[in-house]
DNA sequence: TTTTGTATCATACGGGTATATGGTTTAGCC
DNA sequence: GGCTAAACCATATACCCGTATGATACAAAA
């Protein structure tokens, strides 16, 4: 074999491409010539490294999945590692998923395209499907957590005050976009109340 | 003026097929060629009616949104004729929300790619705000009619138990199409039963 | 009956899409 | 150092889209 180029590197460029050009300008302006634009390489190139679009739209939607999981993932470690209570961090980290200000206005928005899109396609369908189960898991571990030092009902189905949770923050967030009047904030404030009602602050483990 | 058609009833023929090809097939193969061969006239036609596809594409929107609140707004009347319980009433008009079987399903996912379409896209905008707000503020009103008769806190804020509904059952639609195996049911039935936590019959009026 | 303008149709057009094709450059191995 | 296959590019192709255009059919007025 000869001249062995970084495949997967090439590709997260064009990943990256993709992405931009999604929360940017919307899906639908992902086409490969505007993909190959933006990476400043050929259409040829990026046939090369995704033969199919479908292929580039799938990884691209799973980075950006990713990349909201791990953001949550990380203010939710933080708030451990500090001590927070959960009903105080809860709030924060499903923020994330809610459209305040431009650029969290734009990831909703690319998401909810991505997720329509998925209705339709039995790849995209499983990218969502695998980000929806981690998320609600995520959120059942953390109310089972919330039980423990008892901010929530010990008697509660874990698994129903999660999806709860997410009923409501994932229903908030379309309704912020079309109604900006929407205060998807307190709808959110709201279920965490109802989630974690009682105080406990645990210590810092640092 | 000379040979006089019904435009209303074209367009409402063109509309009926916009509608059937966006639900059983999906938004993006309503095609102007797509909807005149479905409603059986030609692509002039279509044209002659509707000058810019756009314009057919928000008359569509706006009629399946105009029909889901028809089916609400029945049960909600025919409940409120029967003397039914609101916390018992409510679950079923929103129910229709849901996708919930094949039709459901389809209606939900069209929904969708419809608000969707709506998020980069003013005149679809406004028609999903519209119909957003009235939902709510239908929702509003018969939160205030609970609480009359006590199936609500009085101290509750109407508005604000009413968009905790809108969260939930918005929220929980999308995450069903998602995963078949989300309980949107239950999401729903919970938020009822906090929303409307006393069981209250009224007599019927009849 | 002739005129007239609306209703309707068939088809052309221009642009954008994903993908196919064939050529050119270049890095590593014999 | 030349050979070879991968990396990369420019362009062609086939298709589908919304819209424009011009012709035809036809109902009502004159």
């Amino acid at each position: 074999m000869v001249r062995t180029a970084d495949h997967e590197a090439r590709r997260r460029q064009l990943i990256e491409a993709a992405i931009e050009i999604a929360v940017g300008q919307g899906i639908d302006r992902v086409t490969v010539a505007a993909v190959a634009r933006t990476a400043g390489v050929s259409v040829g190139l990026v046939q090369h490294y995704f033969p199919a679009k479908e292929e580039l739209m799938r990884r691209a939607y799973a980075e950006l999945l990713a990349r909201l999981d791990a953001r949550v993932a990380r203010i939710v470690a933080a708030g451990e590692e500090h001590g927070d209570a959960i009903r105080e961090m809860v709030p924060v980290a499903l923020g994330e998923l809610l459209p305040i200000g431009p650029r969290r206005t734009d990831e909703a928005r690319v998401r909810l395209e991505f997720q329509t899109l998925a209705g339709r396609n039995p790849d995209l369908l499983a990218t969502a499907q695998e980000h929806e189960r981690r998320m609600r898991e995520r959120l059942r571990v953390t109310v089972d957590n919330a039980k423990k030092c008892g901010e929530t009902s010990r008697s509660a189905d874990s698994s129903e005050v999660a999806d709860d949770l997410w009923a409501a923050v994932t229903g908030a967030a379309p309704a912020m976009l079309v109604d900006p009047a929407f205060d998807g904030r307190r709808v959110l404030a709201g279920a965490c109340q109802r989630a974690f009602p009682r105080e406990c602050r645990r210590a810092a483990r640092t």
